[in-house]
DNA sequence: GATTAAATCTAGTACACACTAGAAAAGTCA
DNA sequence: TGACTTTTCTAGTGTGTACTAGATTTAATC
């Protein structure tokens, strides 16, 4: 039994792997195996198919997602700003997606790319995620802390895909880190870029 | 010649298409002759390769964005404020990938997942794109109107990025228009969500 | 209308893919 | 060691893909 957890891990882990740096398409059962030194129907012992590998891969991925979020939002104060709740979830979520493993990077890379079966399946996972920031926006907006003339829905579609998109740019290498990637997001749709608005903020870097 | 510069026409819509609702691994040479009612093997008397029509249909997408978003600023007054300039490019660049036709649809939608060789075509192309969108950032911040503790080049990635990820949930059917969204994504990453801000802006809807 | 050129079709090739069946090897434990 | 189970391999199948070669039809030209 320990052997077939060991392989099955990983496998996992090199699914994921190829998963977040080539796409759904140029990951290959036989790329897999490669990369953990087997032979392609050897995979078929421990997954039935590609797609339930894939799947599970990007349970993985989303619940890792979730996790840190919640994490980082269990953690604040109880009297903080609606604002500051925002911005560590940002944060969380860059340094889940951007910086973290490749399970979550895995879920944004192929995200589009999915036949329909997979994508049907994640789509619960990814309203679950989404109930997240509809919470901390209508939190804002009740409180009073974040204007009330936009519409949440798309607000919240806008915040997460400015980070989801960032995987096409990010260099994990570079000067800029995954959590400094978050802070621009907060401080731009948070605060904005315009100056006029600054010199009047209560909620600083 | 006629002739022929129709059904090369009809094959390049085709392709748009498909690329934009299906993405690049689902659009088959098969799949496109289907649809204009032809044999597969007849496409390649037009093109010589999938990825050369395919490639012809991305550089399409690019100009459509670029003259979309070149046109909208060439109409602005000489005087106008630079964060004027800036939304009324985020809001034809809205309009032109989730509004307009299927070319710019395509590109963006097919990001992330094409072989090598096409991405490397396009990088060049999505400079130049880019290139419009620093000059907007440069003189928003020379001019004192923007922010300058922020890096110039992530605020870009991320304006673009929440801009193209829309293509991901927008509905083109729903009560969201593709211009409702350009001015979302201005009023956040330029005014800010936070409400103090928005009681001393000088820049109104 | 005959001749030539343009456009499409029929019929295939070669290859990569996910996946299967059964033999072989490796591991487990008395 | 020997009996048994678990895991991996060898060797294949079938399907879908991009693409090719040459015959066939359609359109243009004299």
């Amino acid at each position: 039994m320990k052997k077939s957890d060991r392989t099955r891990q990983d496998i996992l882990d090199a699914t994921a792997s190829s998963l977040a740096t080539a796409g759904y398409t140029a990951t290959t059962v036989k790329s897999i195996a490669e990369t953990i030194g087997m032979q392609d129907a050897s995979i078929y012992y421990h997954f039935s198919s590609k797609d339930e590998l894939v799947g599970e891969v990007l349970d993985i991925g989303t619940a890792r997602a979730v996790t840190a979020v919640d994490q980082a939002l269990a953690e604040l104060h109880d009297d903080h700003d609606p604002r500051e709740a925002l911005r560590v979830a940002i944060i969380a979520h860059a340094e889940a997606v951007l910086g973290g493993g490749d399970y979550p990077r895995a879920n944004v890379r192929t995200f589009g790319q999915l036949p329909p079966d997979l994508t049907h399946r994640h789509r619960q996972g990814h309203r679950n995620y989404g109930q997240i920031w509809t919470r901390l926006i209508d939190d804002g907006v009740e409180s009073g802390a974040l204007r009330d003339d936009l519409n949440r829905s798309v607000a919240r579609l806008i915040i997460i895909g400015a980070l989801c998109w960032a995987i096409e740019w990010f260099d994990a290498g570079g000067e800029v880190s995954a959590a400094d990637v978050g802070e621009h997001v907060f401080q731009m749709v948070v605060n904005g870029l315009s100056v006029d608005q600054l010199q009047q903020n209560a909620v600083s870097v």
